[in-house]
DNA sequence: AGTCTTGCCGAAACCGGTTTCGGAGCGGCA
DNA sequence: TGCCGCTCCGAAACCGGTTTCGGCAAGACT
């Protein structure tokens, strides 16, 4: 009772073959699907190890079988940050499956992409990962070259260029964006904008897609001037929504492909003396959580990184235990939290220009001081 | 040249023995410092070693000495999530220093208290993990009396309640929040407030501690009623801001433990008419990045996450080394980012309960709409 | 009835290290 | 010269599993 603490032995497989009355040999065999090994057998060695609580353990199955039932994660924090706040959600999904699974969750990190090569090949030699997820995922991403070639297996979170031989999990970001543009198209807009992500990354290019498919669908046709690309602050969003409100056909509405991006929205706005989802429709993507603290809160496509990295896990398991990647192909829609910066437009884009146009001869008092 | 990839085949132990026409259990002990290893043998054996490249399987290693060269880190995502902005950083911190002497990090999760003492056994019973780094430490906590009781190695990123036979890191909290009332006495204030953070959590006692230890420097008494906790979030900053405002003697200055519960000071402030920085100061705590995106930027004291993360990994190596606790524990400073929060009051408390007083029968216009 | 499969399991080698044990070689001492 | 003790290394067991190999018994086939 009082020790039950400290006396707690682990319950290893020579225990359960003397409680069996075989040898360990045929226990292991039982227990890892060998067909040598009669059905009786594999049954009632599966009920003691249950009744024993017997787990393997992985350091030692790993020096002999190479694999060490642990799924390698590294991340790059020199770079952008955008993922950063939904980093603790990712890895809980990652290390929930994983645990569940009786593997584990291995992180490094790496300052360069060189370094970030090196790290996973590290991390293979000296069997700490078995196999890697990959997110943020590149249009052409070097890793996924490497781990080709070296035979590592590995799982995406999002799509690439070259999908050949890839196994990927995604938020399908593109038909969030078409139904932005439907939904905003329903409240009567016409003139809509969009401003995308980094083109680096492969999410960009599909949202694009997805908001031209959908803009398509309507029989409208993109403005190249109501487009822009690798806006990834609010900073930057800002200055290109004020670009776009003082041409001579301003949009009523914009899809932004990125949070950070949509919050600069609301500082043009309130510059220009504009109320974001009357004056200004904005519809963006990610459920950044600061979204939801903005006068009017976002409307916005909220994606869940913890079932994501759930899915990966799982994804990756089975890779390595040797499914073709083609078949660990997965997408789950992005859910649409309907808040307040989108709706009816008040005025046309011509009467929005020449509020502008008014506007610009006495400025508006509310003007945000730049240092 | 062109299979350079693919032949490079670990070098094992025995490798290195044959090359020195040593036995393998020789160049073992050679390696692992016995007193049974003549000098000459244990230099050439390290020089050999470094010239073939080898590095020992940790795998192999632990099933016999039953420690895994990791470290082990069990998030609780279910809970407050207050420190998710500086995850990714905590994390390079760790597992960057845990690379470096070969060691590697091993992250689960937990959704209750519980449940994450349960992972943390597991985790060790399974030698996952040879110790724990404990991210935010509470005055009394839980995990420390388990790991105490099971005689795991661990390190707490921050103090707690009962030291003894802790190691830790901490950032001085305490410091930060005594400096913070100098800067602002400096300043000329007389009237400050104090907003804390999560009572459970030890830093919250060490920054009271602080700000009253800095307040009694200058013969300044601190009142009760300037004086919150618990306070975590923007809009509870918010709150309790907006109360201390409107009574018969307001602060000219808050200090606040949280960056967070700072925010809210901004929405406060301009709800009732006035501006941070002028009429109201405001010195805070963490760093959090949007506080630079404020206007006017907060100053706040900064935390370098990171570093944090690097001494803690280098700490509970020791400490796993078999290092007394007492000896492995270290404090650091926060730096503080001198913004636009802060500065010489405008008025008086006295004038300003009356510039309260009269808007409060003519209420300003900039109300914030609640929802 | 004799041989050939086939199913099923035990024995032993193996993975890459660590640790224990024993003994060879050498100098010191009586 | 003989014994003792010390230094230093080889041999072998060990850690907790997996995998190969070989053989026994029962049923299938001529």
């Amino acid at each position: 009772m009082a020790d039950s603490v400290t006396i707690k032995r682990r319950v290893k497989i020579i225990d359960l073959a003397d409680a069996l009355g075989l040898t360990k040999g045929t226990v292991s065999r039982a227990l890892n699907g060998y067909s040598d090994i009669s059905e009786t057998t594999r049954i009632r060695v599966r009920k003691q190890a249950e009744k024993m609580g017997y787990r393997p353990l992985a350091q030692a199955q790993a020096i002999r079988t190479g694999r060490a039932r642990s799924i390698g994660l590294v991340l790059h924090v020199g770079g952008h940050d955008s993922h950063r706040p939904f980093l603790a959600d990712f890895l809980a999904g990652l290390s929930q499956t994983a645990t569940a699974l009786n593997w584990s969750l291995t992180v490094a990190n790496a300052e360069s992409e060189a370094e970030m090569l090196a790290t996973m090949g590290r991390l293979v030699d000296d069997r700490k990962a078995d196999g890697f997820v990959l997110p943020r995922t590149q249009v052409n991403d070097p890793r996924v070259a490497l781990l080709r070639a070296a035979e590592v297996p590995f799982v995406m979170y999002g799509r690439t260029g070259d999908d050949t031989g890839c196994a990927w999990f995604d938020i399908a970001g593109e038909d969030a964006m078409a139904s932005a543009v439907a939904r905003l198209v329903g409240q009567g807009h016409g003139r809509i904008g969009f401003v995308n992500g980094g083109q680096a990354f492969n999410y960009s290019v599909l949202r694009e897609a997805g908001f031209c498919a959908g803009m398509a669908a309507y029989g409208l046709d993109v403005d190249p001037d109501l487009m822009a690309r690798d806006v990834l602050t609010r900073d930057a969003g800002a200055t290109v929504v004020r670009e776009m409100l003082v041409r001579p056909e301003p949009p009523t509405a914009i899809v932004f492909a990125v949070d950070m991006a949509a919050l600069g929205a609301y500082d043009a706005a309130a510059q220009l003396g504009l109320t974001i989802g009357r004056d200004l429709s904005v519809i963006s993507y990610d459920g950044v959580p600061e979204g939801a603290f903005m006068t009017p809160p976002l409307t916005t496509f909220a994606v869940d990184t913890r079932q994501a990295g759930a899915r990966l896990a799982a994804l990756l398991m089975e890779r390595v235990r040797g499914t073709a990647p083609e078949v660990l192909r997965e997408t789950a829609p992005a859910t649409l939290m309907v808040r307040g910066s989108d709706g009816p437009p008040r005025q046309t884009s011509a009467e929005l220009a020449q509020m502008m146009q008014e506007a610009a001869l006495s400025p508006h008092p509310n003007t945000r001081e730049e240092s």
